[in-house]
RNA sequence: GGCGAAGUAGUUCAGUUGGUUAGAAUGCCAGCCUGUCACGCUGGAGGUCGAGGGUUCGAGCCCCUUCUUCGUCGCCA
């Protein structure tokens, strides 16, 4: 055994321990030297706890040892637990109440001055935190970070098994599909000039392990996306990722909630109240302006379209008349705003597409708006009394195109809700959004996408609009929302080959390419495939919002920074001729000179 | 690809209208100190002002280019 085995955490010492005999090895916080008598703090992941190492009863070495430790050293020390006098205790450490009493010193290792302290609440450069990242991950915020990442995916697979769920692994090595998200190519140096791809998620292969009979599959599994980055996003990311066979919409969302309040309760002590909330699309969007609602606050959007459609304000009224609409929120006491945030909150507006923002502050003595000039004293009071808005409130107004009216609106909504001070932080509010539109239009390539992934399932009620009215299919798709972060999605799946070969030709697809990428997963459909469906959690972001993060990099071991590298390693990098010589690749790099 | 913010000592930052030798705090080093807990006291060292170019008698500051990090729009089935 190693020979300064620990007896104990740093962080577990109480007073109940006081009299034991502990060895205790970790890194050095801070040591204090009075002279005739050391004082060291000595952290591990459970925690920090006080050393003393006095002149008058320590042996000379141990003090000498002591005097020559620095911050992040690396110590053994051997001592007795002692309990402080009452005037002494340090309310401020969970140790506080305890004193090691040391008698022996062991330097283990020494360190360097670090390039950043190791203190929780850190403001250092992010270029600094990735190039030392097991520096940054020593600090104790980080630590728990980790470890209720650890405590989330333990819950997750030991509920998943007691269901009976099997936990398969899929390659990560597989086959490039040019629809949805960039792939990450790797070259075959077996076969020169074929690629790899990384996987997206294991979206075909759970399928066909659906079709090879295992009813239940769940895996954590890695998946990568060649696109940009942003707070919560990152190239590779994980997925708690679950299918199952002989299931409906109700099974899996009702499995999925109580797998989510039993995370909950096991790693945060939280109970959640079931069943979950549900909302269809529909009304998510046009209520909050998003497919995501984050419902903490209300400021619902107020339709104003049928009131404004002959007002004498041309933007309004061309708006509805053009087919699109007009909606309001209130801000509640929001009069205060300076016309600069006013001014700021247009332009925020501007970067969802919505060309403008009208805005009405009801003051005690007057309306005022930019917009007033044009709207006669009757479709002003109607407007407000539609919104209901009081003296003190600001009602803002957007009026576009649906899908632009609802983005900027639900933008801007979200915006005032944190400029205001509406959100309570320590409320965990759950949703499901459910009936997703099946498909989406893009304007750019004149085509149909799919809205989740094209082996989504149509409600069957809408299968018949799929000839004529494509657009207006829902899906048999849902959404587990919280706190305004889509955290799980899943749909039940197209589990027939006519269907799915009529949902590929919606698409654009031509039967060419869709039997070009697709063949196998329709093959095995003529053998026999029982109906499936399943979800797939977003892990990063799930055990961000359980730990209060802004960044889903705060609870990832080692992210990538916003242009995909990785600073502590240098990755991606160049390689030898050699390399590219045996896969058959010859670079066309525009150099930066 | 677009927009925005940041880059000055090991670290976090300040730096006025372009003007002497670029400052503070903290950390670091040395010495003193027996009850500290952000220990204290005394002294000291420490700078490619991200990089390159330009304007100027003179640039941390103005202009151009560029690199890096962060936020965001597009993008992310």
């Amino acid at each position: 055994m190693y020979k300064y085995k620990k007896t104990h955490n740093c962080g577990d010492l109480r007073k109940n321990n006081v009299g034991e005999k502990v060895t205790l090895t970790g890194w050095v916080q801070r040591q204090r030297d009075l002279g005739g008598v050391v004082f060291l703090t000595l952290r591990d992941r459970s925690g920090i706890v006080q050393i003393t190492v006095d002149g008058d009863k320590a042996p000379a070495e141990a003090l000498a040892n002591a005097q020559k430790v620095r911050t992040e050293f690396v110590l053994a020390v051997r001592g007795t637990v002692t309990a402080r006098p009452d005037d002494m205790i340090n309310p401020n450490m969970a140790t506080g109440e305890v004193d090691i009493a040391a008698e022996e010193v062991v330097i283990i290792n020494k360190a360097k001055t670090t390039p950043f302290y190791i203190i929780d609440g850190l403001d250092a450069d992010e270029n600094l935190r990735l190039k030392y990242r097991y520096l940054d991950l020593r600090r104790p915020e980080m630590q728990k970070s980790l470890i209720l990442r650890h405590r989330v995916e333990k819950s997750m697979r030991d509920y998943l098994d007691n269901e009976g769920f099997l936990e398969l692994e899929t390659p990560i090595l597989m086959k490039s599909t040019p629809e949805g998200a960039r792939d990450y190519l790797v070259p075959s140096r077996v076969s020169p000039g074929n690629f790899f791809a990384l996987p997206q998620s294991p979206q075909q292969f759970k399928q066909l392990l659906m079709v090879a009979g295992f009813e239940k599959y769940f895996q954590i599994a890695r998946c990568f996306r060649d696109e940009d980055l942003r707070a919560d996003r990152q190239p590779e990311f994980t997925q708690l990722d679950m299918e199952m066979s002989f299931v409906d919409e109700e099974d899996i969302m009702t499995l999925a909630e109580n797998m989510m309040a039993h995370i909950f309760k096991e790693s945060l002590g939280v109970e959640m109240q079931l069943p979950l909330v549900r909302m269809t699309w529909q009304e998510a969007m046009d209520n909050y302006g998003s497919d995501k609602p984050d419902t903490r606050f209300a400021m619902k959007f107020i339709d104003l379209s049928e009131v404004v459609k002959d007002c004498g304000f041309k933007v309004f009224k061309e708006a509805v008349a053009n087919g699109g609409v007009v909606k309001a929120i209130v801000a509640k006491g929001a009069s205060k705003m300076s016309r600069r945030e006013l001014d700021d909150l247009t332009k925020f507006v501007n970067t969802y597409g919505a060309k403008g923002l009208a805005y009405f502050v009801v003051n005690e003595e007057e309306i005022k708006s930019p917009v007033k000039k044009f709207l006669s004293e009757e479709e002003l009071a109607n407007i407000l009394s539609t919104c209901g808005a009081e003296v003190g409130d600001t009602v803002f107004c957007v009026a576009d195109k649906y899908k632009v009216t609802c983005d900027s609106l639900g933008h801007l909504r979200l915006e005032l809700g944190k400029r205001l001070g509406l959100i309570d932080e320590d409320k965990h509010n759950f949703l499901w959004v459910t009936e997703f539109p099946l498909l989406e239009w893009d304007d750019e390539t004149q085509r149909y996408y799919a809205m989740h992934h094209p082996f989504t399932a149509p409600l069957e009620s809408d299968i018949p609009l799929m000839a004529n009215e494509p657009g207006k299919v829902r899906a048999r798709a849902y959404d587990m929302v919280l706190n305004g972060v889509e955290i799980g999605g899943g749909s039940i799946r197209i589990h027939e080959r006519d269907l799915q070969e009529k949902m590929f030709a919606l698409l654009n697809m031509s039967e060419e390419e869709y039997t070009e990428q697709f063949s196998c997963l329709l093959g095995a459909f003529e053998y026999g495939a029982p109906p499936h469906g399943g979800l797939a959690f977003g892990v990063d972001r799930l055990v961000m919002l359980m730990a209060k993060r802004d960044s889903i990099r705060d609870v990832i071991a080692f992210p990538k920074t916003q242009n995909a590298t990785d600073l502590m390693v240098e990755a991606p990098s160049k390689v030898s001729q050699a390399q590219l010589d045996e896969l058959g690749l010859i670079l066309n790099v525009k150099e930066n000179d």
